[in-house]
DNA sequence: GAGTTTGAAACT
DNA sequence: CAGTTTCAAACTC
């Protein structure tokens, strides 16, 4: 499946294998993270497009299956060799070794890099010892040809390994929000890591020399999207990027001003409802996929990736407007049952329906695409929203893809942080992430592990009839799928007239039942404002939680619940990184005044107005005889980090890892165990609040995993201009995601050497402090 | 997997 | 608004 060139670079490198790299066996050896193969994931309900990496690497619960087809990768390269020398063969086994020897792993770096030396090594890699973190470089191996045993694998797109190193599995169908089951076997089966060299994207690198910044960056190439599909779209947009005239925003205003879909040589893949949609799915498309717009985007590649997008967001205003719409296709076909839905993907498109769930960030993007909007209606399309607060749907695509729909979209508090919590809606950019379910024995879990989306909602009602706010997936806004084991659900397109009913019974009741429950004080905001490095912990839950019993450390408080964020960037080097995110719908906030509860501990800061969960507040109670409180918030941590490094096997529908990070470390020189990052919504707001780029850069921290980054860190990722964050994808422990609204593919201005990809977090979010 | 705990949502 | 009930998630065993 090689290029011609790629099979003679590999045979003249003798590419190593990713796995014995010395830094990969020191970060092991650090990390209880432990490299595995290929993910499997079974998603059914994915449909996204970037569904996370399976990975290379994992934490140690990942299955056997993953290593053992990890293991056939390596077969597989040796086998394409003439001869497999005992050498490599010890180098190999030493290499799995080293992933739970350390001091292994440094014998072999010491043995790589002697190989490397004599240029027949399988890796070129080195490492410093320890004590020279700070001179922390390694080399990656030059070729990594992993490819070969993909079915899927289409030679053509991947041949081009000096521009994408990413070899993207090919199932498209896998795609397809339908989520159909099919293809999540065929993804399961062709998902698999194709690495085509990780160095390759530096020309200059030589075997010598590849720094941490370039392992980083080239880590972006070694993004796994489980849809090959997407993984090639993905990859042109890789390649284009190479382009340093690229700019990733053009394309979008593009496409926003009309001509972004304009490839008449493209026209809509048939299935499409409507061109309408279709430039919607553009848009989306186009936020995800920047790319140069000197170059035409492949119609198909972004059609594909935007297919995983799709969700089975509420378009409760949406219903009749469906229904009226003679678009066969049809999502009509409300009638279709969970499974339906996931097989006809028409319920996923209604994902780019404004709907109910459009994003107070998306509000701002929608504005600068207005000229998209009124197309939109003019297509018929004409959305009414209703409640504009209710209409908060932590669904990112809708903030992207879907054309403001009303004015009163803009009435949103201003305040609000929007909730973005439901990566099955989101446009999860976000890398093969998972959040912190606390419990992977629940049947939830077990349909997570199961292959559903992790990133999908999923409720367990039983009496609710998933009507009522008690559903997570109604209170999200979005219907019902099969991963969820409710009972007499109602919350399906099939009874959306129901649906829309109830909601706006609820709605009249509590107008802003629907709407993001954590809020950000302006005081907060100003505070951040005036001095960045304050702990921006500072959105607050709108109405407050009244815990009396969990003290606000259990994720029963709403205000307390820890939303990570897995980054898993570079597939080899599992980094994972946990993201306690404020400005997720709920959750992660500190208690505030408006809290009633009692005895709080809250770790995000506590009701009194103490510290947040920065680490020195962490420190603080680790010090502090508060054993209780200790032992709550690294239990919480400890099962968050298992719990990302499980669900980062997991593929999330449209789960797009980009490796966005510049490691901090690259600098620091050090070598990555855990990266905890805290990411704080108020640092975003923020941020743009001072007019920096709205680009999430979470600092990576490498610390133990159970510390946490600082908020001023946080701050300081966030509004520094070094690190372009990949697109996070964020989920909240309770399977609620959240994605940066505009999770956007661009380069950074400041970046370094290799290519970047910029998660403009929040660019579009509308200032919610300019009226104070 | 079943049962318990918890606190939000819903109801009165 | 307060008290109670219902509910489902979180948690425990």
């Amino acid at each position: 499946m090689d290029t011609p060139d790629r099979a003679t670079t590999t045979n003249n490198l003798n590419p190593p294998k990713f796995e014995d790299s010395p830094v990969f066996n020191f970060l092991n050896s650090l990390s209880p993270i432990k490299p595995v193969k290929s993910v499997h994931i079974t998603q059914t309900f994915s449909s996204i497009s970037f569904s996370s990496p399976p990975s290379v690497f994992t934490s140690p619960h990942v299955n056997s299956n993953k290593e053992s087809r990890f293991l056939r990768r390596h077969n597989l390269l040796d086998t394409s060799k003439p001869k497999v020398t005992s050498e490599d063969e010890n180098q190999t086994g030493s290499a799995e070794q080293a992933l739970t020897d350390s001091t292994h792993a440094h014998n072999n770096s010491r043995e790589l890099e002697k190989n490397a030396d004599k240029g027949t090594s399988i890796g070129d890699a080195s490492i410093e010892p320890a004590s020279e973190q700070a001179k922390f470089s390694i080399e990656l191996p030059q070729t990594l040809k992993y490819e070969s045993g993909s079915p899927g694998y289409d030679p053509i797109l991947c041949g081009d390994e000096a521009n994408t190193l990413l070899s993207l599995p090919s199932s498209e169908a896998a795609q397809d929000v339908a989520c159909s089951h099919e293809s999540s076997k065929k993804n399961l089966v062709e998902g698999e890591l194709h690495l085509h060299g990780i160095c390759q994207t530096e020309p200059k690198i030589d075997g010598t020399e590849c720094d941490w910044d370039n392992l980083i960056n080239n880590a972006s190439d070694m993004l796994i999207f489980s849809s090959p599909n997407v993984s090639e779209a993905f990859k042109d947009l890789m390649n284009k990027q190479l382009d340093p005239s690229g700019r990733i925003m053009q394309i979008v205003n593009q496409v926003a001003s009309g001509s972004g879909h304009e490839n008449e040589d493209h026209p809509p893949k048939p299935g499409l409802a409507s061109d309408t949609q279709y430039t919607q799915e553009n848009i989306a498309n186009v936020a995800l996929v920047a790319s140069n717009p000197c170059e035409k985007m492949d119609d198909e590649h972004v059609y594909v990736i935007h297919r995983g997008i799709r969700r089975r967001c509420l378009d409760f205003e949406m219903a009749s407007v469906r229904r009226n719409n003679s678009d066969g296709n049809s999502n009509a076909s409300s009638n279709a049952t969970k499974s339906d839905e996931r097989n006809t993907g028409g319920d996923s498109r209604r994902c780019f329906l404004p709907g109910i769930g459009l994003h107070l960030n998306a509000l701002a993007t929608l504005k600068e695409h207005r000229g998209m909007k009124n197309e939109k209606s003019s297509s018929g399309r004409q959305l009414n929203i209703p409640s504009s607060t209710s209409s908060l749907l932590p669904q990112e695509h809708h903030l992207l893809l879907l054309p403001a729909s009303s004015e009163r979209d803009m009435e949103l508090p201003e305040n609000e942080v929007q909730p973005v919590d439901d990566c099955s809606q989101s446009l999860s950019l976000m890398a093969g992430e998972e959040f912190n379910q606390n419990s992977p024995k629940k049947k939830r879990r077990k349909v997570e592990t199961a292959g559903e989306s992790e990133s999908c909602k999923r409720c367990n009602c039983k009496k609710s009839k998933c009507l009522k706010l008690y559903c997570e997936c109604f209170a999200a806004g979005v219907y019902c799928i099969e991963p969820c084991s409710c009972q007499d659900c109602f919350n399906k397109p099939v009874h959306e007239d129901t649906v829309l009913q109830t909601r706006k019974q609820i709605e009249s009741r509590n107008p802003l039942a629907f709407a993001p429950k954590v809020i950000r004080s302006s005081d907060s905001v100003s505070e951040i404002a005036d001095d960045p490095n304050k702990t921006p912990a500072s959105a607050r839950h709108k109405r407050g939680c009244n815990c009396k019993k969990s003290s606000c450390l259990k994720k029963y408080c709403e205000c307390y619940q820890v939303f990570s964020v897995s980054i898993s960037f570079v597939p080899s080097i599992s980094v994972i990184i946990r993201v306690k995110c404020w400005f997720l719908s709920k959750g992660g906030v500190g208690c505030s005044i408006s809290c009633r509860c009692e005895g709080c501990k809250n770790a995000f800061g506590r009701k009194d107005g103490s510290a947040g969960i920065d680490a020195e507040a962490e420190e603080e109670t680790e010090a502090s005889e508060k054993g209780e409180v200790e032992k709550a918030l690294q239990k919480t941590e400890i099962q968050n980090i298992e719990e990302n490094q499980n669900s980062a096997l997991q593929a999330t529908p449209l789960r797009l890892s980009r490796p966005l990070l510049p490691l901090p470390f690259s600098s620091k020189g050090k070598p990555p165990r855990s990266f905890i990052a805290t990411i704080s919504g108020s640092a975003l707001i923020a941020s743009q609040k001072l007019g920096k780029p709205n680009i999430l850069r979470p600092q990576v921290k490498l610390e133990k995993p159970h510390q946490t980054v600082a908020d001023d860190e946080m701050m300081d990722i966030i509004q520094g201009d070094s690190s372009p964050i990949a697109c996070i994808k964020t989920s909240s422990p309770n399977g609620k995601r959240i994605s940066s609204p505009n999770c956007e593919l661009g380069s950074s201005p400041t970046r370094r050497g290799g290519r970047k990809l910029i998660l403009h977090s929040i660019p579009s979010f509308p200032s919610l402090t300019h009226h104070h």
